[in-house]
RNA sequence: GCCCCCGUAGCUCAGCUGGAUAGAGCAGCGGAUUUCUAAUCCGCCGGUCGCAGGUUCGAAUCCUGCCGGGGGUACCA
């Protein structure tokens, strides 16, 4: 049978028949022929196109007729073996189980699924992670870190360019902090012995320190909270913090030498966290890189008229009752606006992306709103700039964001260490359910053993996160997201081992299936079902991309798995009836692990081979 | 005060460019299964989609108001 392979997006090839039918009949078909969603009950088809409604009343006629005439212009071919008008005027399709065969096998070879790269790639610029540098990573760096590292992988499996740019915070007040602190509260034992923590401890006690003049600046009100010497010296103790930050940024020789020196130290305990959560970058420039080129920023700024001097300081107005932003300070300090001004213009001029996104909390959404408009007032309108906002990881206890600069609230590290040995608890446990089945249990050297706890407990923690819609809130749990029932990384690292586990048994070799993909056969129901399931792979990662949201990767992950549970109940693979059906199944066992696995890859998640 | 976001099953959450009876997972209840295995499967129970209006063939989804929660709101980032 000659079916030639379309196009591995079933979305855009039925808005593109559907657009065909439509043309003619209206003027503009694309919005029309994008009323096209998957049907959520078999019954109705496996797509449901719905523009017949709504077109009926332009027209002047009844949607079912509206409907008829759109079927009767579609294409005639093979794609379809049913087309059905339902309902108040639904157009249901389905597709040749003959047709969806075809395409098993063609995707099969290669290895991207069947997913074409991007005609016409894009260049963006992501940037995530941006922790502060002085401090340990805590959860509320996972997030950005990686919904970003997830956005860069998928946008560059999809054939973009992409640029990760870590936006570090290494120039601020926590580094006046830091310096304050190493001249006046080092322990040069500690200092000697491990620097990292004796940096981290010092930053705390400031951060402390601090704490009371920062709460009364907030709101003056505050003041009766505390005792008047203890304010003073805090605020003493800020004012003298800041003062090293200004000396820093003026360029004094000392500071600037400490600074050198405590980059690396701060660097190593953040790339260790990185390297674990396998997560890179191409470009870690952060504020201190731009530090040199904000005075002409200004300069520039307020040359052009988008700033003006306001009520002492240097400020970019947006309109009467609306909060101005600060360019620089009435003491000639700048600001975050300043530096995020700056590296626009640097990313502009190096990399001219078509968009960049910022993989950043809900809470700057203002400051993000304001930087966007000045940058198009400036001149840089040509990217698309968007704000990948995302909520607060919630402590289950209090109920609200972690906070760890105070108090001892989990760092990362401590965090995925948990997770980890969690993993490795459940490991010990299922080992033992299964020895008392009297199961065979594979031998896993101690190395693998580790490998394969790091990747459960990593993923987990991953998982779990991405699995959200990022804009919401969500409620941490390590119980919940190392769960081997539901929705999780365990649950597909698992049936995907599971899944190997049938050519390992079978003495199969998959590499076959990928240069020699056998005929599909899918007289199955459940098989059929599984195949339509993992040509859908590419819409899920579109749909991803466009919205810049992994969970419809997870989503789609999540019913792959049952539509290949329910295929696996059903279908025996290596006992199939006859050679033919073993090996058609086979290639489906084949296809539904290497979705599973780039699904995965993409979310930054690992497989193993074995658990 | 002003602006933004959220309010969906007992719990945790999807769905929100309007579409057919509102979906998962967990928890609860009832069956089937002892395996191609670190995941059993099927069914049941459970919802005035915060409240009230409006738009229309059709609203969880769009508009307006209200209630409740969170966040932001000029010299921190």
């Amino acid at each position: 049978m000659g079916y030639s392979v379309h196009s591995m997006n079933l979305i855009t090839l039925l808005q593109d028949r559907l657009r065909l039918a439509l043309t003619g009949l209206v003027d503009d078909p694309s919005p029309y022929a994008a009323m096209l969603k998957a049907a959520n009950d078999p019954k109705h088809g496996d797509y449901q196109a719905n523009c017949a409604m709504s077109l009926a009343k332009a027209l002047g006629k009844k949607p079912p007729e509206v409907a008829k005439e759109i079927v009767a212009r579609l294409p005639q071919d093979d794609l379809f073996e049913k087309v059905e008008i339902a309902g108040p005027g639904f157009i249901n399709l389905r597709f040749r189980t003959e047709w969806l065969a075809a395409q098993m096998q063609a995707i099969a070879l290669g290895d991207r699924l069947g997913i074409t790269p991007a005609v016409k790639p894009k260049t963006y610029v992501i940037d995530f992670s941006g922790p502060n540098v002085a401090k340990p990573l805590h959860v509320g760096h996972l997030r950005s870190t990686i919904i970003g590292d997830s956005l860069c992988r998928l946008l560059r499996f999809l054939g973009h360019k992409v640029i990760g740019d870590n936006h570090l915070g290494d120039w601020g007040l926590q580094f006046g902090m830091l310096l304050h602190g190493y001249k006046h509260h080092r322990d040069d034992a500690a200092l000697q012995g491990d620097p990292v923590r004796e940096l981290a401890r010092v930053y705390v006690m400031l951060r402390k320190k601090i704490k009371p003049a920062e709460d009364v600046e907030d709101e003056p009100a505050n003041a009766k909270n505390y005792p008047p010497d203890e304010l003073a010296e805090s605020q003493a103790v800020l004012a003298a913090c800041r003062q090293e930050t200004s000396k820093l940024h003026a360029g004094d020789p000392e500071n600037l030498k400490l600074w050198k020196q405590f980059m690396p130290w701060a660097m190593a305990e953040i790339e260790a966290i990185y390297k674990r959560l396998d997560v890179k970058f191409d470009e870690t420039l952060g504020e201190s890189h731009y530090h040199s080129m904000l005075a002409d920023v200004v300069r520039d700024l307020r040359a052009k008229g988008i700033a003006q001097e306001s009520r002492g300081a240097i400020a970019i107005l947006f309109g009467e009752n609306q909060p101005a932003a600060i360019i620089q300070s009435s003491h000639g300090a700048y600001t975050y606006t300043t530096t995020d001004l700056a590296t626009i213009r640097y990313r502009v001029e190096r990399w001219n992306p078509d968009e960049i996104l910022y993989v950043v909390d809900f809470r700057q959404a203002l400051h993000f709103q304001h930087v966007y408009d000045a940058a198009r007032r400036w001149g840089y309108d040509q990217p698309k700039y968007h704000h990948v906002s995302f909520g607060s990881v919630l402590d289950p206890k209090s109920r609200k964001p972690f906070k760890t600069s105070e108090g001892g609230a989990a760092t990362l590290e401590e965090l995925l260490n948990e997770a980890v040995q969690h993993a490795a608890k459940m490991y010990v446990q299922i080992c033992e359910e299964r020895r008392q089945r009297g199961d065979e249990i594979p031998e896993l050297s101690p190395g693998e053993l580790k490998q394969v706890h790091e990747a459960v407990g990593i993923g987990a923690v991953k998982y779990a996160d991405l699995c959200q819609n990022r804009e919401s809130d969500y409620v941490f749990s390590l119980e919940k997201m190392t769960s081997l029932e539901g929705n999780t990384a365990t649950y597909m690292q698992n049936a995907y081992v599971r899944n190997r586990g049938i050519f390992r048994k079978g003495d199969e070799n998959s590499e076959l299936y990928r240069t020699h993909p056998p005929p599909v056969l899918l007289g199955q129901p459940k098989e059929r079902a599984l195949a339509l399931q993992l040509l859908r792979f590419e819409d899920a990662l579109q749909s991803a991309v466009v919205d810049y949201r992994p969970n419809n990767v997870t989503a789609y992950l999540w019913d792959l798995a049952k539509s290949y549970s329910g295929f696996y109940e059903e279908c025996p693979v290596l006992k199939a009836e006859t050679p033919a059906l073993r090996q058609s199944r086979l290639l489906l066992c084949d296809l539904t692990a290497r979705t599973i696995q780039k699904g995965l890859e993409l979310l930054g998640i690992r497989t193993i081979e074995r658990m």
